[in-house]
DNA sequence: TGTTCTTTATAAAACGATTTAGAGCATGTG
DNA sequence: CACATGCTCTAAATCGTTTTATAAAGAACA
């Protein structure tokens, strides 16, 4: 057990000295460039592992103006989208040689326009945010300053040249609300996302979409607004389920899986099954929804791999590579998981056919 | 909409030229440190604001010698007992103006040591950790070269000077054991966590104790090992459910809520009933354990409240506030979290009678 | 021999802040 | 008046790198 105590902070001069060049050259062998004699280079090399030494990067973020850093934006850590979501983004980071910090901000812009304060101060490369709202300013003028930002998930409205990669809500919440459609239920009751999120706004809009398309009426008292918390689910539905059973929802979709959750226990609660005498959609596939006994059909959003294309967007854009200039909108397609929760257990066939996007 | 495009970078010098002051008295006012007089304090407080200067924190962190950044590391972000913790140890963190880093080691000591030396290149200030092995040289030495670091939900065995704050896992254990016992199991399985964590064998270990203490003999082939993952839950369970119906289980503890999940799946895909047939409990008291109809009885770990207490305590040490060269070991108690997964429905009342620790 | 290239190494100036020692100037005191 | 005392303010050094311009030393060539 030799316990290694290494100096607080060996630095380049340490080095230079011990092997009697200039720090100048000691850089060029750390950063591998021309313009050093082999046998300089392998005696400096030898010093810089004897010593253990390893370049500060505070003093070379100073100077090159670069922190190989980029921050992460989310709702808060415990969205349980955000695992999967970060996970992608890390992966490509850590493979790129960038770190990551992760700032929640709580759909809050004055917390999101100090946070984004901080991280500038900080020296981080760039953002990637999973947070933004529908019209965030924070982000916009960011935007415009042409610091790097790319958006995952949910994207802002008025800002085209902000980066975005997600998952076709529209389509989502279209497909969603289909599905309830061709299992027979007329009465489909809503929970809505925020509005003030293009996560919230896109799915709904994709509901409507639906409900027109099969010409089934929408009757404004079967729409909910939820915050995508679980207990807003909860409270929603048991406002749905509360109504006179002829006017009462006989299926509901909830905008995000947290509140297709509580919307699954407030079903229960009320002596309700599912899916006999209520169906139930949720969004997102998070892993809770695929539990057995739980088993809530819902929609799925690629969430590792919305991560990674964002993140290396994002590289791209700080390392500035070509084609970065022009925006870069990713738009990938969701697909309905169909679980126990519509009572629609694969019986027919006309969901496996291969379907072209009904959108489009 | 003025799209206020801020220069690139507002440096010390742009204000102080402006305000016909030196950058130190800049500096100075920066910092809210006396010695400059009322009256250039404004002029300059009005420099800055108009030109919205933020002193750029890499620079400062260069001179200062610290960065106001602390690092956490987990196992990886899909771990569900992170975001809770995580979110504890942010409140602590944005409260005293530090910023957080999140870091994977999946559980390997290589990546871990890996990280580390970036984290320390970075000049970050210190590191929490809730991902060491059993026996983490890495944080040991760590440790021993007096960087701070504070360890949360896990610890390292033989390094008494690192700082932590966890639950009793043997307590856990114990308790998690005992309540099988009193319904009247005899035959439990165990399905251990890895034994190279302290989280692993702790609760084992008491476990163990709760046998003994109950007379209750235990035989090897109940017992097999996991590894946190739910995976493994659910073979470790198919495992066991095997064995003929005389010496097969009639409970089963898992060393986590992950594993326990995944043997939820496997009783209830084997057919078995859970209470009737099988009784189940978990540990950590996970969100998807506390879900209607999965209801698992399992061991309450207090993670914000972990989280929150290792961050401050962090933060203490890096600012060499008095009392943190003595180490700080806090070990809180766990809770039995009863719900249906053993078929105690509170009927009796032994376990709400308030009870000391029992195994002190 | 002198000129021009290469190759190798370095000195010195950044990067943007903080901090220390001391300068300049009133004011107060004996 | 001489001197100490405060109060403002600043010059300059520092933090640990990178980078640019240049020097020095051979080698090649005419």
């Amino acid at each position: 057990m030799s316990q290694k105590v290494d100096n607080p902070q060996v630095t380049i001069k340490d080095v230079a000295r011990l092997a009697k060049v200039s720090p100048a050259t000691v850089s060029l062998v750390m950063n591998g460039r021309p313009g050093v004699g082999a046998e300089t280079r392998d005696r400096v090399l030898r010093i810089t592992t004897a010593l253990n030494y390893r370049p500060n990067l505070i003093a070379r973020s100073l100077v090159k103006r670069c922190s190989y850093a980029v921050a992460m934006l989310i709702t808060n850590t415990r969205n349980p989208i955000f695992p999967e979501l970060a996970a992608g983004v890390e992966e490509v980071l850590i493979q790129y040689g960038y770190s990551l910090s992760i700032i929640s901000t709580h759909d809050n812009l004055e917390c999101e326009a100090k946070e984004i304060e901080k991280i500038r101060a900080r020296g981080i490369d760039g953002i990637i945010t999973s947070a933004p709202l529908l019209y965030d300013h924070c982000i916009a003028s960011l935007v415009h300053t042409g610091y790097p930002v790319v958006s995952v998930l949910r994207r802002v409205y008025d800002c085209d040249e902000l980066d975005f990669v997600n998952v076709d809500g529209v389509l989502g919440g279209y497909l969603a609300i289909e599905h309830l459609i061709r299992l027979g239920h007329r009465r489909i009751g809503i929970i809505k996302g925020p509005g003030n999120t293009s996560t919230g706004v896109e799915r709904f809009e994709g509901a409507l979409k639906a409900f027109r398309n099969y010409e089934v009426p929408v009757s404004d008292n079967l729409l909910v607004q939820g915050d995508f918390f679980k207990k807003s689910g909860y409270g929603a539905a048991k406002e749905l389920l509360a109504l006179p059973p002829n006017r009462r929802p006989t299926a509901l979709f909830a905008g995000n899986d947290d509140m297709a959750l509580g919307t699954f226990e407030a079903i229960l609660e009320l002596g309700f099954r599912i899916p006999e005498d209520i169906a139930l959609v949720g969004y997102n596939n998070v892993d809770a929804t695929a539990l057995r006994m739980v088993e809530i059909t819902t929609v799925s959003q690629r969430k590792h791999e919305m991560g990674s294309l964002a993140a290396k967007r994002l590289i791209d854009k700080i390392e500035k590579r070509q084609g970065t200039e022009t925006p870069f909108h990713v738009v990938l397609e969701p697909k309905l998981i169909v679980r126990k929760s519509c009572g629609f257990q694969m019986k027919s066939r006309y969901f496996t056919e291969q379907r072209a996007n009904p959108l489009k």
